[in-house]
DNA sequence: AATGCAGTTGCAAATTATTCGCATCTGAAA
DNA sequence: TTTCAGATGCGAATAATTTGCAACTGCATT
């Protein structure tokens, strides 16, 4: 199976942000190969990318990215590429309102997103209660909860302000 | 707490359904009326079908209801009236994975959707706690909620055993 | 009831995001 | 090396939704 082992740390992005992107995206490198995941010269590129992308990019940014590096790389490839490392389980598709789909690695503990209405930036964010009130809820209605998706939106608070309407 | 309704299967359910949904229909239409939206034939059918709707029909399949009763209605305006509609804020828009735009009337309390992922069911729930919580965080984070959205996706639970995979 | 016209509509063409067909390449196992 | 299933690039195909435009129609006003 395809199991990145799970850091502790939310995203780096320190100095050595670069080595340990590598790093990941060699571990990531690694586990494809043993599902039997052919390596290619576009595939290491996309992975080196995701695993150095602090963002949510989408399809047509990675690919923007990939070709700085690889010119060859077309989008067709980089969509099914997402789709095969998604699959395997090392990428994890969000499809936020509608927005094109974003992307993000996936051997970092889940969490959800609270996106700035104002601004667009996604902020990530985890929380045990809810976490366990969403399990408790899908039980009570006689489910098992197999995944979720939470996305909190919102503008940031102003602690004294003037009214004002649109 | 949590309030359990309807799948995505068609149709009406009790004898008075259709009277309640023409009340709710009719309520909408003015609604409209004072905010100044001029009513059309191909509004009013829409509005009628969007308060008899017990599930959540995508705008294709509005438009097939639509037409049953007034085959001039186009998908455009279709869509052109779902866009406005929402903008007046008595229709919702829930745009699942991957899937087409779903909507539904809002004059109904706000609720979060689980998904079975098998059946492809949707049912309806809210949880004060849950609602309470994601304000929590988002304060947390410095935000004011303004909305979010929660979906959870899951299989019906089976009360023991049954090894068996897909 | 007739009029005026901005708001609506139908239709087709355009967009956007993503997928597919296919001929050609290429990892990587033998 | 040789081999070939699987991967790639390119362009065409989809699917969902939007838009340009000329014709139409609520509805406020005469």
């Amino acid at each position: 199976m395809t199991r990145a082992k799970d850091s502790n740390e939310p995203r780096a992005m320190s100095a050595d942000a670069d080595t340990d992107a590598d790093r990941r995206a060699g571990r990531m490198e690694e586990a494809l190969r043993a599902d039997g995941v052919r390596m290619t010269r576009q595939r290491s590129a996309l992975l080196k990318i995701l695993a150095e992308a602090e963002d949510h990019p989408d399809a047509v940014e990675l690919h923007r990215r990939a070709r700085e590096v690889d010119a060859s790389v077309s989008l067709s490839t980089v969509y099914r590429t997402l789709t095969a490392l998604e699959a395997q389980g090392v990428v994890q598709r969000h499809a936020f309102e509608g927005e094109a789909a974003k992307f993000e690695t996936a051997d970092m503990p889940h969490h959800d997103h609270m996106i700035d209405l104002d601004s667009g930036e996604i902020h990530e964010f985890r929380s045990e209660k809810i976490e366990r009130l969403q399990r408790e809820i899908a039980a009570e209605m006689g489910y098992d909860l197999v995944h979720h998706r939470l996305e909190l939106y919102g503008r940031k608070q102003r602690r004294s302000e003037v009214p004002k309407d649109d």
